[in-house]
DNA sequence: ACATCTATGTTAGAGTTACTAACATTCCTT
DNA sequence: AAGGAATGTTAGTAACTCTAACATAGATGT
């Protein structure tokens, strides 16, 4: 069903519309983003996406799921990559965060507004797969193989995302320049990540 | 002009507009606002604002910099509040700022979207009075006040920025909740920062 | 093989919106 | 007091969201 004939159904007109949606975004924004555009670009009628989506929120709905399932995988990868209960793993978690953030600006834009917060809450969306798990795990091997006191790892994660986040949101808003013209984001993030690591560990062994 | 008889002039359109707009978006989200709607709750018919705004953007970008301009008024109330050169200065800046961000969810949106982004670049706009600069002021002071080494006190500011910018977002978005049920953003954000100041000092004092 | 059911397309159209054009009223300057 | 500038109004166009009615093709049961 993937040749360029023309059938009358297209075959696969789901996923083509997310992917039209995320290419049409990543063009021109979500803000002036239409349904209508997104159907011409997969070929078929206005009305057709309809039968797939309940409304066009439904739809944006799907390609920010697509974008939490993509960065958790992203961030699975990483972790399979690094060595396990070193902190170069949990600053590589960082890094392909702002870089999954960076370099898909549709995604990013729908994740962290109004429809991203709806998408993550839907029934059908596995949050159990949330990328931020993967943090948790690699947080608490970190503490484990360096026989570091016993600290809060989710507690801690959310910290540590919080930090990335906060680099990757900066990094996006375009302000930065504006402060700081030639800031390197990412090295940022390693050194912020380095400086609390360093901070918390030193608690942590003054309060035993 | 501000009596309750209804004249041919509104007066103030301008101002009800964006107004308006803020409330609606407060109401029912960023994405279904419409111009229409804001003109209505100002009283006036749908053509009346194209007198005052080229377009809908350029409503919501007045929307977003009032909010810039709420934002960095409350951090100079807070610096003009707080003890100069004390880590509590730091700290309750960005309790602010967390304060600030989850009580106007309406400006949140708009400040760190597409629209905040143009907002921010707009010619009319003065980035100079950002509340980024009550920032990097009393980290400076804080480190003159200490007596501590050193550092690059932009750097810094934009470290703490993101850290506190970070705990924002993750406190909007509605994740918090499925990974963490009864989070204290603020309290962590505290945490947070003193750890990793604690680090820059600790870091700092080494390199010496 | 064939009929039929269901999924998924199409066209047509109603209601809403963004924005413009032409016109009306009021304010402000001189 | 006159007249221009500012700021309203109504009317209208094009585009968009979504629905209804209908068309076609795949899937299923016999």
């Amino acid at each position: 069903m993937s040749s360029a004939v023309k059938t009358y159904h297209h075959g696969d007109l789901r996923n083509a519309m997310i992917v039209a949606a995320a290419e049409l975004i990543e063009e021109s924004g979500s803000l002036g983003f239409s349904m209508a555009d997104a159907a011409r670009r997969a070929g078929v009628s206005t009305a057709a996406p309809y039968r797939h989506f309940r409304d066009k929120e439904a739809l944006l709905d799907a390609v920010a799921q697509l974008g939490f399932f993509g960065l958790s995988e992203s961030a699975r990868r990483v972790r399979d990559a690094e060595a396990e209960g070193s902190i170069e793993a949990i600053i590589a978690l960082g890094k392909n965060y702002i870089s999954y953030v960076t370099t898909k600006a549709a995604f990013y834009d729908l994740m962290w507004g109004d429809i991203g917060a709806r998408a993550f809450e839907a029934e059908s969306f596995d949050r159990k797969a949330a990328g931020f798990y993967v943090l948790v795990d690699t947080v608490r091997a970190y503490f484990n193989a360096q026989g570091l006191p016993q600290v809060n790892v989710l507690d801690l994660a959310i910290k540590l995302w919080a930090m990335v986040h906060g680099f990757s949101a900066i990094a996006m808003s375009g302000k930065l320049p504006h402060f700081h013209p030639d800031a390197d984001v990412p090295a940022m993030m390693e050194a912020a990540t380095r400086s609390f690591m360093r901070g918390v560990i030193a608690e942590q062994r003054n309060a035993h």
